[in-house]
DNA sequence: GTCCTAGATGCAACTATGTCGCAAGTGGAT
DNA sequence: ATCCACTTGCGACATAGTTGCATCTAGGAC
């Protein structure tokens, strides 16, 4: 899906959700498509080129907005801001204590380990919201 | 095996590593003795009774110390400030995002996903770091 | 188009969780 | 007992967000 229907998609989900659409708000929106694992203070940032006014808190209560709607997940990839996504772009995450590199791997190589909690602990996995933190095979074999 | 040997054994690791034992030192082991999954803050505060005179600082930096020689390690427990605990109870979180709940569960029951994270990615996991964070049975159920 | 109001914003101050530089103190080898 | 590298207390700084409040504005009603 292109960028501007998903930028309508989250128009209309705000909608639909009773949020206004303000000037901010578009700004940060587009601003977020444009960049990949973005910071909240990275979307402040770059939303100050578009529209220099906009306040760093704004843009905070506008990620929390998102995610109470269901729109973008919050993830921590180790120490160390949270990243924004796409919660439709859900996929978990392998980054390497050492050099940083983050792996993105699909949702259901996870799934083993998810049903296995299931059954044993009665235990609903969300495990996105953390990174998988380890070593990546460049830094294992040094 | 009980506290007091726990005690001298991490004495004994602090030498061997060139460490010096040191009053404050001795008193920060004390209270992490009494403490389950203490962050830096409740120790410093624990410390307070014993040692008025102890800084918070004095405290983040010997738990840097403890873990780079491996005797603790810090996990994060969901938002809020990250636990310590001793690396030789090297186990897993569960924690409810919901209720805050935190189960543990031995660290062999993710050895598959560590196996195929290794063989499939390369990546060597050190998945304690983080919980694994999800909603447990009662705040599934409700 | 104009009005109206609840929701959104900018701003500044505040909180939480650490980190750092530096002068002074001290453990423990000699 | 002496000495000095390691450790500490202290205060300042850094990072990542959160909050209260006066002001502004989106968008529905007319």
């Amino acid at each position: 899906m292109a960028s501007p229907d998903r930028f309508h998609m989250v128009l209309d989900r705000l909608r639909a959700s009773g949020a206004r659409i303000t000037r901010p708000r578009r700004a940060i929106l587009q601003v977020f498509f444009d960049h990949d694992h973005p910071t909240a203070d990275q979307l402040a940032d770059a939303v100050q080129v578009l529209r220099p006014t906009v306040n760093r808190s704004t843009v905070y209560r506008f990620l929390d907005e998102l995610e109470r709607i269901g729109v973008v997940d919050h993830v921590h990839l180790g120490h160390g801001p949270a990243v924004y996504h796409l919660a439709e772009d859900a996929h978990q995450h392998l980054v390497c204590d050492c050099c940083g590199t983050v792996i993105e791997i699909p949702e259901r190589t996870l799934e083993p380990m998810r049903s296995h909690l299931r059954d044993t602990f009665d235990f609903e996995v969300h495990i996105r919201h953390f990174a998988v933190v380890g070593r990546c095979k460049d830094c294992t074999d040094e």
